[in-house]
Order: C-alpha cells, then structure tokens, then sequence
DNA sequence: TTGGAAAAATGAACGGTGTTCATTTTCTTT
DNA sequence: AAAGAAAATGAACACCGTTCATTTTTCCAA
C-alpha cells in the first residue's frame, strides 16, 4: 500500500467530510441559508480548506445532485420485476412521489432550484437523462401492448414528468396551504390516484 | 389639495419609483443577483432610503408577487365570455401557460421561488387564493354539466394546477434541456393537447 | 536523523450582501 | 428668519463566496 494510495484515499475522505457536513447543513437549514465557512466550522477546519477540495460551492451542489439522482434510480430498482408495463408506469409514478416526499430537499435540489451546473462538462445531466429514459423506455413497453397509441413519447413523457413533477413543486415550496384545512399528503395521493385512472382510461 | 395629501401622493410614487427599478431589474437579473443597492443607484437614491418605503428586500418580492397575481388574474377575464365550462376549463389553462411562458420571472416569483412571506398577515395569498377559486368554480361548472363526476374538487383541481405548474416548472428552471433536440414551447403545446385530450374523454 | 522540498492548511483580505441608525439636509410652519 | 418635523444619507455591522501569501505538516533522500 503505497504513499500515493493512501494520499489519494485520504482526499478521497476529505471529500467525504465534506459532503457528509455539507449534505446534513443543506438538509437542516437549505442550500443558500448554509455558508462555506458553516461547514468549515462543522468539520473543524478552516474555509479556505473546502476550496482545496471542492472549486466552488456549485461543485458541492453538483455532487449532492448526483447523490440524490443515484438514489432516485435505486429506488426504481425494485420496477423491473413489475411484468404489466402499466403497472410499472404507475408504480414508477409511486416511487417518484416516495421519494420527493421522503426527501423534499433533495428534491428542491434536483429538480427546482436553479441549477447553476457549469456547462463546462455535460456529466451534470448523465443520472437525470438516465432516469429520463427510463421513463420513456416503459412509456414505449406501454405502446407496445396497444396504450397510448400514436403519442410521441417526448411529448408522453414529459406530460407524465409534468404531472408528477408538479404535485412534489407544489408540496416543496409550500403552496398546498392554499388548500388550507387539507393534508397536503392526502391531496397528492388523491390526485395521484385521479391520475392513473385517467391515463387508465386513456 | 392639502399638503398631506401631496406628502401622501409623494410616498406614493417613491414607492413606484422603487418598486419599478426593482421589477426592472428583477426581470432583467433575478431575484437574488438584485441587491438593494443596485435599486438604490437605479434611482439615484442611497441604500437607506429605500427601508424608508420597504420594511426589507421581501417587502418587495411581495409587492410583485401581487402584482403578477393581478396581471393573472386579469388575463383571466375573457374567461367570462366562454359558455362551455370544459371549454372554460381548457381556455384556462392556455391562459396560464401562456403566462408562464410570456412572463418566465413573475412565474417564477409566484409559484417557484422559496416564499418567504411574513406570514404576520395573511393576505399573501388572497390574490392566490383568488384564482384557486376560479379554477375550483369551473370545475364545479363541468360538474354540473356532467363531467368529472364524484370527484372532489379539491383533489381535482390540485391535480389539473399540479400538471399546469409542472409544465411551467420545468420550463421556468431550464429542464426542458433534457430533451434536448426538442423546443421547449412545442413540448409544451403538445403536452398541454394530450392532457386536453385526456380531460375530455374523463 | 536531519534538511529541504512538496503538500496541506490557514486566515486575513477583497468586494460583495441586507439592514440599521446617528447625522445631515430639506421642507413646513410659525 | 427660526424652529421643528420629515426625508435622505452613508458609514458601520455582521455576514457572504472566494483568493492567496504565509505557515504548518508531511515526505523522502542524503
């Protein structure tokens, strides 16, 4: 075990620290609330050491991002035993709400906030293009057993990924207290179950 | 014409005056990369006196939530002519993306962006909840013509705002990108025709 | 074991932020 | 014209992300 391998695992802990302190801040008291020097002081070390593994505080962004787009994608692990492609369809449609309401700001920082992402490189977008496709892939199973016939599957899916995208904005940022007296739980399942007996029926 | 009432006129205007920079800029940079001071030299005043018309910067991000609100809401009007409720409830919502399309960084104010809002008053949301309202009425309208037949308004209406909001967010905070090859506004349109689609044979 | 080079960590400094408030300027009234 | 009230100012405070000259620690060859 050489020098070199230990250094490279070190960083590679240091980084770890890192995010660790980062992810819990960011949870805790949201992205824009939470400073670089927070997390400097959280793993006890100055903040100019943050910089010495991380360039910007978006890079810390982009990994959590990533974090929480593999996490997504292992839930969704469970649909390829689900034979009937519509019932994969709704299930996924399941998960996908799981996991927002289980993890709103990962959520917020997947899918709403506004995603600084250096274009420099693409790989920002490789886990959600991922799960994009696999969307699209059921949608096309579906066709294949005769649903939605003649609907392009771009515009299918991104109707889907609206829908379902918007239930979990509307719970994220709040604005289910417009509906005051009702359980915004509640609500997003009621509508969720509206849902899939219209695309049911489709 | 008293006095007073000119002194009242005045902080009238200051208070336009403020809140045009602001929106100006707001449009032109977003919400957070405005800072007060940029508003303050946009109208060759000092910093301090903008706190003089506005409590804190959020006193102004709810000013122009308002404003979007009314701008909505007005846009809604013809609405009145449309016979047909289901027609009504289409009309509606090509209104509303149209909105959201026309005025990406008012949507965005609306309905995306982390509402601050002191809630010490409640009338944050009247304007909100105003055209929540709307919707719920001509869905009840549909109803009474037959349609969407033993489902809860609530539940329905959260469903069809979910879906229109969906789209808008998407759109609003760059997702669209997923597709790439695609233009985001025909995404929409086709998008918004298929959820059409599906309402009416509901 | 030690000396010097390389790597890692530091924290002061820069130019920014929202907000406050003692002070100054301007306006109104007597 | 003088006094009092209202309006405007801008320096100051405590924060922010980020940089970089300096210090500390680690490593390896002599």
């Amino acid at each position: 075990m050489s020098i070199a391998t230990r250094k490279q695992r070190e960083k590679e802990e240091m980084r770890s620290l890192i995010l660790d302190a980062a992810r819990t801040l960011f949870l805790e008291k949201g992205y824009f609330e939470t400073s670089i020097r927070n997390i400097a002081e959280k793993i006890e070390y100055s903040p100019g050491t943050i910089y010495l593994y991380y360039k910007e505080k978006d890079d810390i962004f982009h990994a959590l991002h990533q974090e929480g787009f593999r996490k997504l994608i292992a839930m969704m692990e469970p649909l390829q035993f689900v034979a009937d492609p519509f019932e994969r369809l709704t299930a996924m449609g399941r998960i996908y709400m799981e996991f927002a309401k289980n993890n709103k700001d990962f959520y917020d920082l997947m899918f709403i906030m506004q995603a600084p992402m250096n274009m420099e490189q693409d790989d920002c977008w490789v886990e959600g293009d991922h799960a994009l496709e696999h969307l699209k892939q059921v949608l096309r199973d579906c066709q294949a057993v005769g649903r939605f016939q003649g609907k392009d599957i771009d515009d299918l899916s991104f109707f889907i990924w609206s829908t379902m995208h918007g239930m979990a904005a509307l719970y994220c940022r709040e604005r289910c207290q417009a509906y005051d007296d009702k359980d915004p739980l509640t609500l997003i399942d009621n509508s969720f179950k509206i849902f899939t007996e219209m695309l049911a029926k489709f």
